[in-house]
DNA sequence: TTTAATTTGAACCGAACGGTTTAGTTTGTC
DNA sequence: GACAAACTAAACCGTTCGGTTCAAATTAAA
């Protein structure tokens, strides 16, 4: 089974990357801007921010954030490409593909529940779709990052699994899809709309069981090996 | 089976509600400053819309607008309350309840997912996002008019179909959302991110179909009446 | 035609916006 | 201790923001 303090990775806290103007700067003045712009956007959206009040919550003079960053704009895109990054990286490693299949589909399930309706995960979702119509290469890199990863590592699981006879499946990335929008069952607008906040460990781990239970119902061989 | 051209109503284009400052003016002038209004905050945001942009996108002077809405805030507000009614207008009527089961199901998701990635569905759908933290009232109104309806329909259906033994299912609501998760596979996500545009109706069909089968296949009795 | 109610464009307000500049201070290195 | 780089606060630029005001023009009923 699939422990749940095993899953906080995916939800740390923020300490932003190395991005700068001109490559990889000493960048510890340039990190603050970061962590101060990302904290100030995912409040505030593009529009509602200031650059003003990014440099006050970055801890820096605004000549200093300008020294290091052409405009908001940049600035944005930067914040929002490192965010991008993290998001990949906490979440490539969602499935083990080594545990046996219903452990490893239950495990990813909760894993995956547990980032999107974290505070993090809102966060990233909540201006990355608010913003995607502004900035259009934000909403691919989300995508590539988020969506795009867990279909492509589901995809090649759900294969291997396959070839195993452990599951039969025509087309994988229409199940791997499903999986991922049967784990957004139940909770995840509920969280993204107010109607409610941080959900319990148990009403995770059962949207994640229901998601898996409905993902073999359909593709789950059905008894003996 | 369920035509596509049915659908249209879902889409359709939009004609403001009759609110107003002072309980249903004539109301000539008052709805073009919502049409207007709804077509700025949709394609900028709120933060993004300035009102001197709305005025003249709904042909109207400025100070006309202040004498129907107190303030932009109040005019956000009624925009979306409008939205969300229209919403819930289209949405009641998504399940055919007295149609065969497969047949209604199907006709479900296929009106659903045309929804979802309408360029309709899609605006209010962004902006509810975008929206609800600075207005929590906003993403609950969403939910209830959006999420909400179509699960509360479907969880009636549900039960009717369970009692007539065609359906298996313990709860009904999580079935239910699972319904509408399994509609959003495949293709929301691309649409919201921009990484597809408008689906055609072959692949809205596709979705459909691998909705209705994967819910059937968890929740569906074996064969025999 | 008189009267009252709306609507209009335009000017206007103080405040905040994104962005620049400057003069002066801190910092790290040799 | 000297020196260059980075940083600072603060003033400043022109523009735009949300919101108000007002005299003139338009409308619609009487």
């Amino acid at each position: 089974m699939t422990s749940l303090t095993e899953l906080q990775s995916v939800t740390d806290p923020v300490t932003p990357a190395e991005t700068c103007l001109e490559g990889s700067d000493k960048g510890r003045k340039c990190d603050q801007v970061l962590a101060g712009a990302r904290r100030v956007f995912m409040e505030k959206g593009y529009e509602g921010a200031s650059v003003d009040e990014i440099a006050k919550a970055a801890g820096v003079s605004k000549a200093t954030l300008y020294n290091h960053f052409t405009d908001k704009r940049f600035l944005f895109i930067e914040v929002m490409k490192a965010e991008c990054d993290r998001q990949s990286e906490g979440i490539k490693d969602i499935i083990n593909p080594n545990a046996p299949l219903e452990e490893a589909l239950l495990g990813a399930a909760m894993r995956f529940v547990t980032f999107k309706t974290s505070t993090l995960g809102q966060e990233i979702f909540r201006i990355c779709v608010a913003e995607s119509m502004r900035f259009p290469d934000i909403g691919r890199s989300f995508y590539d990052s988020g969506p795009g990863v867990i279909t492509a590592c589901m995809v090649n699981f759900l294969e291997e699994r396959c070839q195993k006879g452990e599951l039969d499946i025509d087309d994988c990335e229409m199940a791997a899809s499903q999986f991922g929008a049967l784990c957004k069952a139940s909770l995840f607008d509920k969280r993204t709309f107010g109607v409610i906040g941080l959900p319990s460990a148990a009403d995770i781990a059962i949207t994640a069981e229901e998601a898996v239970r409905t993902f073999l119902a359909r593709y789950g061989v059905p008894k003996g090996a």
